[in-house]
DNA sequence: ATGGCTCTTTCTAAGAGA
């Protein structure tokens, strides 16, 4: 089976890039983050003529995330719990049955937290702790579990082009990256970085020539479970889509694990 | 190499992204 992850950044301006990408690739389980609609105006419709299922959690001009799978929903969970007045749309969570047993897949498009001087950075955090605390929840399961998306966190050094740049950062801060590595130390572990310790970037800036200067950083992750973890073979960036035409500023990042 | 994009909106300029 493949999981992919991929900040679409705005479906109604990416849909053909979408399809032809689906079309190509037939990823069993996409999440895609910003489609920046709410749900009436995702294109539903085109993306299950491909043979996907498809569940949203939109919202009006920003963020806004959707899961489309190949395998029925058992089950869809929508919103971050741990704050009733958090109106953001940044959490879908899907569950399936392969081999008879549950893989439960969240997708999620983490706050940005920029500019740090101001209500965004402590949200960022806040949200961290909340994604924090469901994420025990969901250990406390024991379940293949795919935690994806567009995490808005340089894990490490290597995974910018220029980490000097990035210094001070709601991407790159020591407060978010504390609570990065709480994530791992509670037992989800970086896919890409179990697979290979070569450099290897997910997002490009629209901006001043990053894509042609190679000047990207790895934001998109997929964190896994034990149970996931295990079954684990192999993770793709999928790099060349940034070279399509209209692309977005991010790319697929893909698991292929063995159920 | 300090270069400067692209999305959204009861748009037509401004906020957001990272």
């Amino acid at each position: 089976m493949r999981i992919a992850t991929w900040n679409i950044n705005g479906i109604k301006a990416r849909l053909e890039l979408l399809l032809r990408w689906l079309d190509e690739e037939k990823p069993d389980i996409v999440g895609l983050q910003e489609i920046k609609t709410v749900d009436e105006g995702f294109p539903s419709a085109e993306i299950e003529a491909l043979g996907y299922n498809v569940a949203t959690h939109g919202q009006k001009s920003w963020n806004g995330v959707a899961l489309l799978s190949k395998l029925p929903f058992d089950e869809i969970n929508r919103r971050l719990p741990g704050d009733d007045v958090d109106e953001q749309s940044r959490l879908i969570e899907g569950v399936f049955s392969v081999e008879g047993a549950a893989i439960r897949v969240c997708n999620i498009y983490l706050p940005n937290g920029n500019p740090v001087d101001t209500e965004k950075f402590p949200y960022k955090l806040r949200w961290m702790d909340r994604l924090n605390s469901f994420v025990e929840g969901r250990l406390a399961l024991e379940e293949p579990f795919v935690l994806m998306g567009d995490f808005n966190l340089i894990p490490a050094p290597i995974d910018a082009h220029d980490p000097s740049a990035w210094w001070g950062d709601a991407l790159y801060r020591p407060e978010s990256l504390e609570r990065f590595r709480t994530l791992t130390n509670l037992g989800m572990s970086d896919a890409l970085r179990s697979i290979t310790g070569e450099q290897a970037f997910t997002f490009w800036d629209f901006q001043a020539g990053a894509w042609r200067r190679n000047a990207g950083i790895r934001i998109d992750h997929l964190m896994l479970s034990p149970q996931a973890a295990d079954r684990l073979d192999d993770v793709t960036v999928h790099k060349d889509v940034r070279g399509w035409d209209k692309p977005s500023d991010h790319v697929p990042v893909e698991g292929t694990f063995s159920f």
